[in-house]
Formats: C-alpha cells, sequence, structure tokens
DNA sequence: CTATCACATTAGGAAATTCGAATATGATTA
DNA sequence: TAATCATATTCGAATTTCCTAATGTGATAG
C-alpha cells in the first residue's frame, strides 16, 4: 500500500476544518459513523431537503470525507475516513477543558520567547516584508528586558 | 470547581470547527502552543498586517480559544484550551486515514439500516415536516428488502 | 416506452466571512 | 503634556458559503 505523505499546510487543514464545520454535515458524519446509509434514508433523518443534503454531501465527497457505492437506483454513502469521525466524537470531551495559568508565568514566557523571537527571525537587513508592515524588532521598545 | 455540562449541539462544534478553520488562526493556535506572546510578535512571526491578527485574536478570544494578560502595554496571549491545539496537532496522522471497505457489505448493511429506519422514524399519521418533503418510506419503493 | 424514483446539478440571491484602510484608545516615554 | 507604541475597533468592499427552486439524469417499474 502506497502512502502519499503530501506534507499537509495550514491551508489544508483549514478547508478541511471549515468543510467541517456546518451543523448538516457534522450530522450526516455522525449519522453515517453508525453504520452506510443510502441518500433519502439521510434525508428523513435529518429533515432536510433534498438537494441541500446532496450539496453536503458532494462536499463531503470532494474531500473524501465519505464515499458511496451504487445499489440499484440507490447510493449507499460510508465514512471514507472512520478515524475522523471517531475524533470529531471525541472532541467535547478533550478540546473544551479551559486553563487559567499564573499571569506572572504567562508575562515572564512571553518576554523570554519575545527576546528569542529577535534572534530567531532574520531581520538582518531587511527580510521578506510581505505585507506593508514597519518592521519593529531589533530596537525592542520598552527596555523590558533583553 | 464546578463544571457546566452544556450538551453542545451540531451547531455549537460547527462553529467552533469553523473558527479553526482559518489558515491564519491555525498559525496563532500553533505559535502560542510553543508559548505565550504578545501581540506585536505574533505579527512578526506571521507577517500579517496588525489589524488582521488582532481581528484573527478577537474571534479565538470571542470563542475563548485564546485569552491574555496585560503586561505594562503588551498583551500576552496564550492557549486558554491546550487540549484542543494538541487534538488539531495530531489531526492530519489520525484523521486522514482513508478506508475502503467491501461494497457488498456496505450495501448490505445500509440496506439493513434502512429497514430499521423504517420503524426508527414516527412516520405514523404525519411527523413533524419541517421541510417541505413529500415523505417516502413507509412504503420502501423497490421491494428489495424488508 | 412512459412514468417514477433516487439522486445530482445549476442558477440565483441572501447571509456570513475576510481583509485592508482608517481611526480610536490607553499605557508609556520624552 | 505631547508624542509614540501596542493594540483594538469600525467601515465598506470583495469573496465565499449557504440555501431554495428548478431542472437534469439514469435506473427501474409498469
Amino acid at each position: 500500500m502506497i502512502m502519499e505523505q503530501k506534507r499537509l499546510t495550514f491551508r489544508d487543514h483549514a478547508s478541511l476544518l471549515r468543510l467541517l464545520g456546518h451543523p448538516v454535515r457534522l450530522a450526516i458524519i455522525q449519522r453515517l459513523a453508525a453504520g452506510p446509509r443510502c441518500v433519502t434514508d439521510i434525508q428523513d433523518l435529518l429533515e432536510k431537503p433534498q438537494a441541500n443534503v446532496s450539496q453536503h454531501l458532494m462536499a463531503l465527497r470532494a474531500h473524501r470525507i465519505v464515499d458511496y457505492y451504487e445499489d440499484g437506483k440507490l447510493r449507499c454513502y460510508y465514512l471514507a475516513r472512520p478515524g475522523l469521525a471517531k475524533l470529531l466524537a471525541g472532541l467535547p470531551a478533550d478540546g473544551y477543558a479551559v486553563v487559567r495559568p499564573s499571569p506572572e508565568k504567562v508575562r515572564r514566557d512571553a518576554r523570554r520567547l519575545r527576546c528569542e523571537t529577535a534572534a530567531e527571525i532574520p531581520r538582518n537587513g531587511r527580510g521578506r516584508q510581505l505585507t506593508g508592515r514597519p518592521g519593529r524588532l531589533a530596537g525592542l521598545t520598552t527596555g523590558r528586558n533583553c
């Protein structure tokens, strides 16, 4: 089995997350996680108009989240990436824990990283300046540290 | 510690995923995963204009993905939900495995679920019909099974 | 062959997002 | 106090997303 490791960019991830970020599409994924379904059944379960469900399925198909086999005149959709669905199912439990670190530590760490940034960024001469920003740094404003 | 278990809907999940579904916001989260940062540093690292970074931070703040402490005239942003960032980091490895089940099994399972659907849905008389769909089912079309 | 079923596709407008430019604000420095 | 720095907010336009209505299509039933 040949694996293409395509080095995914933020853009790739973002478009996948945007795709998942729709209530109807999430509902479709949840239903399909329980087993394959034909389009009409999905419609009935979600109580959404046919064209709309079809469009969302098309979108999911385009990113290979789902796929289908034909069965007579039915199309049996199934999850092409079960791992993704499982990840989504676990999202609230893992992802929603809010943390409140001590202000002092946050401030200290931010200052330290700020100093490292000055070295990290190749602002010698003038690096790439894609946007019309002035480019502060190396002249670190307030003599707070470093 | 009191936990509000707010029973999250698809709508909630979707809006969170949409929020994460932007390359600049993902980049911000990645940077903050390495430690807290002030806004100017984030700007420099991402090479994006100030207003834009500020807007994205505002969006992330609104969903409590990030928060900040003040340090003089700086604002030190940090991840308020580290678990979410970790989940995002692991996303490509876990979520991208594509599966290809046998057509026969998919078709069989879809048929079986289709039959269960007929019982599951309370279409007696006429249930809620939010959308103007005709409402097939119980009259299962083709005598394929059940 | 004709009708119907299951689904896809197209077209258009409404709504939401995104971004840059300009402006505002509040702390700090001179 | 005036100037500046770090950041936020507002405004409007460009772009994208979403949905409904209408129509197209291929398989099957009659």
